[in-house]
DNA sequence: CCATTGCGGCCAGTTTCTGTCCGCAATAGG
DNA sequence: CCTATTGCGGACAGAAACTGGCCGCAATGG
């Protein structure tokens, strides 16, 4: 409290919470003297954090923006609002040249939640349990559990080797036990690259894959260091620590977008989109990645979460006519939300009323 | 830098980057003896940041969840995320009862962003230029410029007055000088109260109605307090500061849904859905307040940008049929979307090829 | 049983911090 | 032009803190 360190911070909060003090009340606020506040400031100052002054009648003291980000101080709700942000970051701007935002995103919610306090933690949740299914819309939902993804991450940035449950393409469940290296957002899918104890080798995994460990095959009371999580969720946290390896090509980037083009993307949807495609790119670009195929007509290509109406939406939202090449899935959906919409088109003209037959 | 407090602020960003150290490596980084390690942790705890700490062989200190949020020491990606994020929040999950988390967001941003480097303000300017369009799907966008709403939301903080130009209901633009005093997110949409010094009155503003000031009637070289932002956008801060008033009826929300509820409600979109409540409000209960009319029906009613396809959209995904009671333009949406949904879905059943005529 | 690692008391020397007093420099208003 | 206000920073003395070194103790895992 009338520690020198606490009241340099709480000026800073001061600082950060309204744009402009007069210095005698900010001197006040922090019961020292304005001589001292003066010191204070200074001592921000040479920390790096340009703190403005106005002399004269009327003046005061302002935070500016400087040339390094001081200490983010805030409040409950600011915390929550900021997980919040973060998962919305992390889920949805995945797409394109973004990954490297999201994977930030993805370290700056896990540093975020890690020291968060349980209430404020419980409030991101319901939160996020009302927002989740909006943001990758559709039933079957692949989105990944913000948890999964934050204890991830945090176990990339410790070096702490992981356990989870994993869905082979082919559809086998395993457990698996790695050294979780780095996260990768490609083409909005999370990948985690990592090396396969089990294995013993380099492996990418979908982190949409990852699910309870099946057997959880930890014996009683067996050795577990106190303070680390226990096997509450489809990834646990060993606790033990390792030291860094390095990834086969020194690209985790490069390295998953290798291992994912051997794979079949069978679930890519691709369609012919009778539009030029600059406007395309303009409306879906987020989503698909688009090719001219002559004026007025363009192919259009995403890899969208399975059993979603998300690639129907965005070929909709082009406001042009389309084809949709494959798979039979989405063209089955196509039909189905036509019918729908003609039946909605047709009940619209006549007048309100019961249906008639 | 052989400060103290400086040092303690190291330690915590230490402490929040890599979940784990050992005592001896800390005090290498810190240049400190282990013993002042040792105070420096104490000092941590005391200030109310439980930083845990492991004995015996392999032990070290790790930062934990406590009761209140440290100051946040993020880097410059993640600033960059959190920033993105925080834009994200701020324009889509304003739905319901988010309100207060959407202007927790907003008031988060602004802080984030006054404090933020230039040059990483760039960068999100950048990254929100890729992701605004879509966000809010459609093309007439209602999207409010990020911008707009840190600036208000900085001038609420600091009560200082603001002039700006509006467009009103009727259409008429006219340039207004008012008191902000606190922004509100309802139904999708932000509200600013201010008392309006023209008008001598309280008012509110519609945020996507708040477009640069007709005339830009500064006086040439006119008295501009320094450090100020010039009028280089929709909002302009005038530097002049006032002092708070009371908010008639005491609540600012409340307030806004007065005055709000008195104003034709015409973009409200309301349709009929064949299914029940329950289901369809898991499915678009984000965007539409779904009212129940007996088993297998229920009335959704949304208030979506004007001009957009994200009524039609949500209705789309709830999987069932419904009927467009109003407005008439959303209803010829649906008959666009049908149509081109229909010869899609025709086009998909003939084998790939030159359309047949 | 032992090595490792964190904990915290104690002490002496040094550093820093604080409040007070002072003159100076901007700034706005009369 | 003059004045009141407000921030700036030097000087100084006393008080407070910080620091490193030393110690014995307590967990912890092998």
């Amino acid at each position: 409290m009338a520690n020198t360190s606490s009241r340099t911070l709480r000026l800073l909060s001061l600082l950060q919470n309204h744009r402009y003090w007069p210095g005698d009340e900010l001197a006040e606020r922090l019961g020292v003297s304005p001589r001292t506040l003066r010191r204070d400031v200074g001592r921000l100052r040479e920390l790096g954090y340009p703190v403005q002054a106005q002399r004269g009648v009327d003046g005061g003291y302002q935070l500016a923006a400087g040339a390094a980000l001081p200490p983010l101080l805030v409040d409950d709700q600011e915390a929550v609002a900021l997980a919040v942000g973060l998962q919305l970051a992390v889920q949805g701007s995945g797409a394109g040249q973004q990954g490297a935002i999201a994977e930030a995103a993805a370290r700056a919610l896990a540093k975020v939640t890690l020291v968060m306090p349980p209430r404020l933690r419980r409030q991101v949740e319901a939160v996020a349990a009302m927002t989740e299914s909006a943001t990758w819309q559709g039933a079957g939902t692949e989105a990944i559990a913000p948890e999964v993804l934050a204890r991830i991450a945090l176990a990339c940035r410790d070096s702490e080797r992981i356990r989870f449950g994993y869905t082979a393409a082919g559809g086998q469940r395993s457990a698996r036990q790695a050294e979780p290296h780095r996260l990768v957002a490609l083409d909005r899918r999370w990948y985690l690259v990592a090396y396969d104890l089990d294995r013993q080798d380099w492996r990418t995994f979908r982190l949409d894959r990852i699910g309870p460990v099946a057997g959880s095959a930890v014996p009683g009371g067996a050795a577990r260091p106190p303070g680390r999580v226990p096997a509450s969720a489809a990834v646990e946290a060993t606790g033990v620590r390792f030291r860094a390896r390095d990834i086969p090509g020194g690209d985790a980037a490069e390295f998953v977008r290798r291992n994912i083009r051997g794979l079949p993307a069978a679930s890519d949807v691709v369609a012919i989109v009778e539009a030029g495609g600059g406007p395309v790119r303009k409306k879906i670009g987020q989503w698909a990645s688009v090719t001219d195929l002559g004026p007025g007509r363009c192919e259009v290509r995403m890899t969208p979460p399975e059993d979603s109406d998300w690639p129907i939406i965005a070929l909709g939202i082009t406001g042009a006519d389309f084809r949709v090449v494959s798979p039979p899935e989405v063209a089955a959906g196509v039909r189905a939300w036509a019918g729908r919409l003609a039946r909605a088109a047709r009940s619209g003209e006549s007048p309100p009323g019961p249906q008639p037959a």
